[in-house]
DNA sequence: TAAGCATATTCGGATATTTACATATAGTTC
DNA sequence: GAACTATATGTAAATATCCGAATATGCTTA
């Protein structure tokens, strides 16, 4: 059962898990997290896999790290990055279904027509 | 498997999957989807449930519209709000797991010190 | 320690989001 | 149609986000 929204702990637990969805809210950072999902990768690989500016790829990771949804670890020169859980993918790929399921739908309609 | 980034419609169903993801990136509108999960409510219901104004309650409930999550249906005088899929939960809740193992593993951490 | 590659940060401007308060619209009932 | 209740929208201020370009930092190898 759901607390009063007035409840201090369930306020920051909440805050925090729309941190987490906020991490996921962005189509170049959703693409990251799919590109990460067979194996890690280093900045320069998924700077060169999502056509990005370097730059752009590093701030995208940071907030991907704020938000405990990717981790990195350096090995020499290079950082590789990996999923910090793979549920991560499971709910990416559950909202991906209700979005498929919507699409479909409205496709069909137009075949309908 | 996924396509390059600069494929058209990747990059726009993408941009879809991240709208989803932004509109349950605000922890008053996680509190709404979970004051949902149980029965439809009206914005009046909401309103009082979440302790906010009303224009608030009726400004997340558009966003949260217009990203298909929920669907308001007028019946008088009332508009009754439902979740538009159930998976939106379990996707939801699959993220909170994630938070709630992370919180646990810091909160074992402090406790063996 | 200098050079070189990999990664991160800073700064600027443009754009978007959130909120409160006020006001408008829609439907109902008298 | 006037009064009433429920819901939505306009506006403005505060705040956050995103990107490009430039620059800084970190690690490695010579």
């Amino acid at each position: 059962m759901l607390m009063n929204s007035k409840h201090p702990l369930l306020q920051e637990v909440t805050e925090l898990h729309a941190g987490i969805c906020n991490g996921l809210a962005d189509p170049t950072r959703i693409l990251m997290l799919y590109a990460l999902v067979d194996s890690p990768r280093n900045v320069n690989d998924l700077t060169k896999t999502l056509n990005l500016p370097q730059p752009t790829t590093s701030r995208h990771l940071k907030i991907l790290r704020q938000q405990g949804l990717v981790i990195g670890e350096r090995d020499g020169l290079y950082i590789y990055y990996r999923l910090a859980d793979e549920r991560i993918i499971e709910a990416l790929d559950l909202l991906r279904t209700i979005l498929n399921d919507r699409l479909t739908y409205r496709a069909s309609l137009v075949q309908s027509q």
